[in-house]
DNA sequence: GTACACCTACGACGAGCGTCGTAGTATCGC
DNA sequence: GCGATACTACGACGCTCGTCGTAGGTGTAC
Protein backbone atom coordinates (compact mmCIF):
# COMPACT_ATOMS: atom_id res chain seq x y z
CA UNK A 1 0.00 0.00 0.00
CA UNK A 2 1.48 3.21 -1.37
CA UNK A 3 1.90 6.06 1.15
CA UNK A 4 -0.69 9.00 1.05
CA UNK A 5 0.11 11.92 -1.96
CA UNK A 6 0.50 14.98 -1.31
CA UNK A 7 -1.97 17.53 -1.70
CA UNK A 8 -1.15 19.02 -5.33
CA UNK A 9 -3.45 22.49 -5.46
CA UNK A 10 -4.35 25.14 -3.36
CA UNK A 11 -8.13 24.15 -3.47
CA UNK A 12 -7.24 20.41 -2.57
CA UNK A 13 -4.81 21.97 0.09
CA UNK A 14 -7.97 24.41 1.37
CA UNK A 15 -10.45 21.26 1.47
CA UNK A 16 -8.26 19.39 3.44
CA UNK A 17 -7.56 22.27 5.60
CA UNK A 18 -11.10 22.57 5.90
CA UNK A 19 -10.81 18.86 6.87
CA UNK A 20 -8.42 19.18 9.56
CA UNK A 21 -10.38 22.18 11.19
CA UNK A 22 -13.70 20.60 11.21
CA UNK A 23 -12.80 16.98 11.85
CA UNK A 24 -15.69 15.53 9.79
CA UNK A 25 -17.86 16.85 7.24
CA UNK A 26 -20.10 16.41 4.29
CA UNK A 27 -19.36 17.34 0.98
CA UNK A 28 -22.05 19.99 0.95
CA UNK A 29 -20.47 21.38 4.65
CA UNK A 30 -17.14 21.65 3.01
CA UNK A 31 -19.33 23.56 -0.28
CA UNK A 32 -20.52 25.55 2.22
CA UNK A 33 -17.35 26.44 3.74
CA UNK A 34 -14.63 26.96 1.17
CA UNK A 35 -16.47 26.82 -2.29
CA UNK A 36 -19.54 28.89 -2.13
CA UNK A 37 -17.27 32.16 -1.03
CA UNK A 38 -15.48 31.05 -4.06
CA UNK A 39 -17.95 31.05 -6.38
CA UNK A 40 -17.37 26.98 -6.71
CA UNK A 41 -20.04 24.85 -7.41
CA UNK A 42 -21.00 21.49 -5.38
CA UNK A 43 -19.32 19.49 -7.75
CA UNK A 44 -16.16 21.13 -7.87
CA UNK A 45 -15.61 20.29 -4.69
CA UNK A 46 -16.85 16.91 -4.56
CA UNK A 47 -14.62 16.10 -7.42
CA UNK A 48 -11.83 17.31 -5.01
CA UNK A 49 -12.68 15.35 -2.37
CA UNK A 50 -12.90 12.30 -5.06
CA UNK A 51 -8.88 13.25 -6.08
CA UNK A 52 -8.39 12.86 -2.23
CA UNK A 53 -9.69 10.17 -1.32
CA UNK A 54 -7.82 8.47 -4.34
CA UNK A 55 -4.87 10.16 -2.66
CA UNK A 56 -5.87 8.27 0.59
CA UNK A 57 -5.63 12.07 2.61
CA UNK A 58 -9.52 11.27 4.00
CA UNK A 59 -11.62 8.84 4.34
CA UNK A 60 -14.84 7.96 4.50
CA UNK A 61 -18.36 6.53 5.65
CA UNK A 62 -21.53 6.59 4.23
CA UNK A 63 -24.52 8.34 6.93
CA UNK A 64 -27.96 8.47 5.36
CA UNK A 65 -27.55 9.65 1.71
CA UNK A 66 -24.51 11.52 2.47
CA UNK A 67 -20.95 10.75 2.85
CA UNK A 68 -19.10 12.01 6.04
CA UNK A 69 -15.68 12.63 5.66
CA UNK A 70 -12.60 12.90 7.52
CA UNK A 71 -8.87 13.50 7.40
CA UNK A 72 -6.46 10.58 6.88
CA UNK A 73 -3.26 11.78 7.40
CA UNK A 74 -2.47 14.31 10.43
CA UNK A 75 -2.27 17.71 9.61
CA UNK A 76 1.48 17.30 10.86
CA UNK A 77 2.48 14.97 8.57
CA UNK A 78 1.50 17.09 5.73
CA UNK A 79 2.42 20.49 6.85
CA UNK A 80 5.75 19.09 7.32
CA UNK A 81 5.99 17.02 3.83
CA UNK A 82 4.95 19.93 2.21
CA UNK A 83 7.73 22.13 4.09
CA UNK A 84 10.49 19.91 2.79
CA UNK A 85 8.97 20.01 -0.60
CA UNK A 86 8.94 23.79 -0.37
CA UNK A 87 12.88 23.59 0.93
CA UNK A 88 14.25 21.51 -1.39
CA UNK A 89 12.74 23.42 -4.12
CA UNK A 90 14.11 26.58 -2.61
CA UNK A 91 17.43 25.79 -1.62
CA UNK A 92 18.27 22.87 -4.16
CA UNK A 93 20.40 25.04 -6.21
CA UNK A 94 22.33 27.35 -4.41
CA UNK A 95 20.49 27.75 -0.77
CA UNK A 96 22.64 31.24 0.40
CA UNK A 97 20.44 33.64 -1.59
CA UNK A 98 17.26 31.83 -1.33
CA UNK A 99 17.36 31.81 2.50
CA UNK A 100 17.76 35.49 1.96
CA UNK A 101 14.71 35.41 0.47
CA UNK A 102 12.81 33.27 2.45
CA UNK A 103 13.31 35.79 5.54
CA UNK A 104 12.39 38.53 3.18
CA UNK A 105 9.01 36.94 2.73
CA UNK A 106 8.57 35.73 6.00
CA UNK A 107 8.51 39.28 7.40
CA UNK A 108 6.96 40.45 4.08
CA UNK A 109 3.53 38.84 5.02
CA UNK A 110 3.71 39.26 8.59
CA UNK A 111 6.61 40.94 10.51
CA UNK A 112 5.67 39.22 13.46
CA UNK A 113 6.48 35.93 12.12
CA UNK A 114 9.84 37.01 12.10
CA UNK A 115 10.10 36.95 15.77
CA UNK A 116 8.70 33.89 16.03
CA UNK A 117 10.47 32.47 13.71
CA UNK A 118 13.40 33.29 15.45
CA UNK A 119 12.36 31.81 18.40
CA UNK A 120 11.51 28.19 16.33
CA UNK A 121 15.15 28.33 14.97
CA UNK A 122 16.45 29.11 18.73
CA UNK A 123 14.42 26.33 20.25
CA UNK A 124 15.38 23.61 17.22
CA UNK A 125 19.31 24.85 17.78
CA UNK A 126 18.53 24.16 21.99
CA UNK A 127 17.42 20.88 21.83
CA UNK A 128 19.63 19.74 18.67
CA UNK A 129 21.19 16.72 19.61
CA UNK A 130 18.69 16.43 22.37
CA UNK A 131 16.13 14.34 21.33
CA UNK B 1 3.27 44.79 -20.52
CA UNK B 2 2.82 42.02 -18.34
CA UNK B 3 5.19 41.16 -15.66
CA UNK B 4 7.08 38.15 -16.39
CA UNK B 5 5.71 35.71 -14.97
CA UNK B 6 7.29 32.74 -12.23
CA UNK B 7 8.97 29.48 -13.56
CA UNK B 8 6.45 27.06 -13.14
CA UNK B 9 8.10 23.53 -12.49
CA UNK B 10 11.26 22.11 -11.80
CA UNK B 11 12.83 21.67 -15.42
CA UNK B 12 11.88 25.39 -16.19
CA UNK B 13 13.57 26.46 -12.59
CA UNK B 14 16.48 24.23 -13.38
CA UNK B 15 17.27 25.54 -16.74
CA UNK B 16 16.66 29.67 -15.47
CA UNK B 17 19.56 28.38 -12.68
CA UNK B 18 21.68 27.47 -15.40
CA UNK B 19 21.59 29.97 -17.01
CA UNK B 20 22.09 32.38 -13.94
CA UNK B 21 25.07 30.53 -13.32
CA UNK B 22 26.60 30.63 -16.74
CA UNK B 23 25.68 34.26 -17.91
CA UNK B 24 24.63 33.51 -21.48
CA UNK B 25 24.06 30.02 -22.88
CA UNK B 26 23.21 28.52 -26.71
CA UNK B 27 20.21 26.04 -25.97
CA UNK B 28 23.17 23.31 -26.85
CA UNK B 29 24.96 24.34 -23.19
CA UNK B 30 21.83 24.29 -21.05
CA UNK B 31 21.69 20.78 -22.85
CA UNK B 32 24.98 19.62 -22.00
CA UNK B 33 24.72 20.90 -18.77
CA UNK B 34 21.14 20.24 -17.02
CA UNK B 35 19.54 18.47 -20.21
CA UNK B 36 22.25 15.84 -20.65
CA UNK B 37 22.75 13.88 -17.33
CA UNK B 38 19.08 13.86 -16.58
CA UNK B 39 18.78 11.54 -19.98
CA UNK B 40 16.43 15.07 -21.79
CA UNK B 41 16.92 15.17 -25.73
CA UNK B 42 18.15 18.54 -27.37
CA UNK B 43 14.50 19.47 -28.34
CA UNK B 44 13.12 19.20 -24.62
CA UNK B 45 15.37 22.14 -23.24
CA UNK B 46 14.87 24.06 -26.50
CA UNK B 47 11.28 23.55 -25.67
CA UNK B 48 11.58 24.86 -22.08
CA UNK B 49 13.82 27.59 -23.55
CA UNK B 50 10.97 28.48 -25.54
CA UNK B 51 8.26 28.81 -22.91
CA UNK B 52 10.69 30.86 -20.60
CA UNK B 53 10.96 33.26 -23.61
CA UNK B 54 6.82 33.61 -23.61
CA UNK B 55 7.03 34.24 -20.20
CA UNK B 56 9.91 36.65 -20.64
CA UNK B 57 11.92 35.52 -17.65
CA UNK B 58 14.62 34.83 -20.94
CA UNK B 59 15.98 36.57 -23.50
CA UNK B 60 17.94 35.99 -26.58
CA UNK B 61 20.02 37.12 -29.75
CA UNK B 62 20.54 35.15 -32.79
CA UNK B 63 24.85 34.28 -32.84
CA UNK B 64 25.05 32.62 -36.12
CA UNK B 65 23.14 29.53 -36.65
CA UNK B 66 22.30 29.46 -32.81
CA UNK B 67 20.34 31.37 -30.66
CA UNK B 68 22.30 32.81 -27.38
CA UNK B 69 19.80 33.13 -24.59
CA UNK B 70 20.34 35.16 -21.35
CA UNK B 71 18.22 35.83 -17.99
CA UNK B 72 15.83 38.55 -18.15
CA UNK B 73 15.53 38.60 -14.83
CA UNK B 74 17.58 38.62 -11.74
CA UNK B 75 18.02 35.61 -9.21
CA UNK B 76 16.99 38.22 -6.49
CA UNK B 77 13.76 38.95 -8.30
CA UNK B 78 12.64 35.51 -9.21
CA UNK B 79 13.93 33.57 -5.27
CA UNK B 80 12.19 36.25 -3.63
CA UNK B 81 8.88 36.12 -5.77
CA UNK B 82 8.95 32.11 -5.21
CA UNK B 83 9.98 32.60 -1.70
CA UNK B 84 6.98 35.11 -1.14
CA UNK B 85 4.47 32.48 -2.89
CA UNK B 86 5.91 29.42 -0.91
CA UNK B 87 5.67 30.96 2.27
CA UNK B 88 1.99 31.94 1.79
CA UNK B 89 1.07 28.33 0.68
CA UNK B 90 2.57 26.84 3.50
CA UNK B 91 1.31 29.81 6.10
CA UNK B 92 -2.25 30.60 4.25
CA UNK B 93 -4.16 28.88 6.56
CA UNK B 94 -2.68 28.68 10.09
CA UNK B 95 0.72 30.03 10.16
CA UNK B 96 2.00 28.16 13.62
CA UNK B 97 2.29 24.83 12.73
CA UNK B 98 3.83 25.65 9.27
CA UNK B 99 6.72 27.44 11.37
CA UNK B 100 7.82 24.42 13.12
CA UNK B 101 7.11 22.15 10.07
CA UNK B 102 9.65 24.78 7.94
CA UNK B 103 12.46 24.87 10.60
CA UNK B 104 12.18 21.35 10.71
CA UNK B 105 12.57 21.15 7.31
CA UNK B 106 15.93 23.31 6.90
CA UNK B 107 17.32 21.29 9.65
CA UNK B 108 16.82 17.86 7.88
CA UNK B 109 17.99 19.12 4.07
CA UNK B 110 21.28 20.61 6.10
CA UNK B 111 21.67 21.26 9.36
CA UNK B 112 24.29 23.89 8.90
CA UNK B 113 21.00 25.43 6.94
CA UNK B 114 19.58 26.24 10.52
CA UNK B 115 22.37 28.41 12.09
CA UNK B 116 22.60 30.17 8.93
CA UNK B 117 18.84 30.50 9.17
CA UNK B 118 19.06 31.89 12.58
CA UNK B 119 21.42 34.51 11.86
CA UNK B 120 19.87 35.90 8.45
CA UNK B 121 16.41 36.25 10.98
CA UNK B 122 18.59 37.73 14.01
CA UNK B 123 20.21 40.27 10.77
CA UNK B 124 17.02 40.91 9.54
CA UNK B 125 15.51 42.08 12.87
CA UNK B 126 18.50 44.12 13.55
CA UNK B 127 17.92 46.13 10.09
CA UNK B 128 14.31 46.24 11.11
CA UNK B 129 13.06 49.45 10.16
CA UNK B 130 16.43 50.57 9.70
CA UNK B 131 16.60 50.14 5.96
C1' DG C 1 26.03 27.24 -55.56
C1' DT C 2 25.28 23.05 -53.44
C1' DA C 3 25.27 19.66 -49.84
C1' DC C 4 25.53 18.75 -45.18
C1' DA C 5 25.25 19.51 -40.47
C1' DC C 6 23.05 21.83 -37.00
C1' DC C 7 19.42 24.46 -34.97
C1' DT C 8 14.78 26.04 -34.31
C1' DA C 9 9.75 25.96 -34.44
C1' DC C 10 5.98 23.71 -33.15
C1' DG C 11 2.61 20.20 -32.80
C1' DA C 12 1.53 16.31 -29.86
C1' DC C 13 0.71 13.53 -25.74
C1' DG C 14 0.14 12.34 -20.87
C1' DA C 15 -0.43 13.70 -16.24
C1' DG C 16 -2.15 16.77 -12.51
C1' DC C 17 -5.42 20.19 -11.16
C1' DG C 18 -9.46 23.35 -11.24
C1' DT C 19 -13.77 23.47 -12.95
C1' DC C 20 -18.34 22.25 -14.51
C1' DG C 21 -22.43 19.49 -16.19
C1' DT C 22 -25.17 15.62 -16.05
C1' DA C 23 -26.72 11.04 -15.60
C1' DG C 24 -27.59 7.82 -12.27
C1' DT C 25 -28.52 6.15 -7.59
C1' DA C 26 -29.63 6.10 -2.81
C1' DT C 27 -32.57 7.85 0.85
C1' DC C 28 -36.55 9.78 2.91
C1' DG C 29 -41.39 10.87 3.59
C1' DC C 30 -45.69 9.32 2.81
C1' DG D 1 -44.18 1.02 -3.08
C1' DC D 2 -43.62 5.50 -5.11
C1' DG D 3 -42.19 9.87 -6.10
C1' DA D 4 -39.34 13.75 -4.92
C1' DT D 5 -34.98 15.21 -3.47
C1' DA D 6 -30.33 15.13 -2.43
C1' DC D 7 -25.99 13.22 -3.28
C1' DT D 8 -22.53 10.84 -5.85
C1' DA D 9 -19.97 9.26 -9.87
C1' DC D 10 -17.66 10.47 -13.65
C1' DG D 11 -16.72 12.25 -18.09
C1' DA D 12 -15.15 16.52 -20.19
C1' DC D 13 -12.45 20.69 -21.00
C1' DG D 14 -8.77 24.10 -20.47
C1' DC D 15 -4.36 25.14 -18.72
C1' DT D 16 0.49 24.22 -17.24
C1' DC D 17 4.46 21.43 -17.45
C1' DG D 18 7.61 17.66 -18.89
C1' DT D 19 8.68 15.25 -22.74
C1' DC D 20 9.47 13.91 -27.48
C1' DG D 21 9.47 13.78 -32.69
C1' DT D 22 9.90 15.97 -36.88
C1' DA D 23 9.62 19.29 -40.56
C1' DG D 24 11.86 22.99 -42.14
C1' DG D 25 15.18 26.81 -41.94
C1' DT D 26 20.17 28.70 -41.57
C1' DG D 27 25.09 28.83 -41.84
C1' DT D 28 29.39 26.65 -43.27
C1' DA D 29 32.64 24.30 -46.08
C1' DC D 30 33.86 23.38 -50.29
Amino acid sequence: MEPPRLPGGELETAVLAALWELKEASAREIHDRVGADAGLVYSTIAKVLDRLLAKRLVSRVRVGKAFIYRPAVAREVVDRARATVSVRKLFGDDPEPALAALVDAVETLDPDLLDQLGRAVARRRRSRGGS
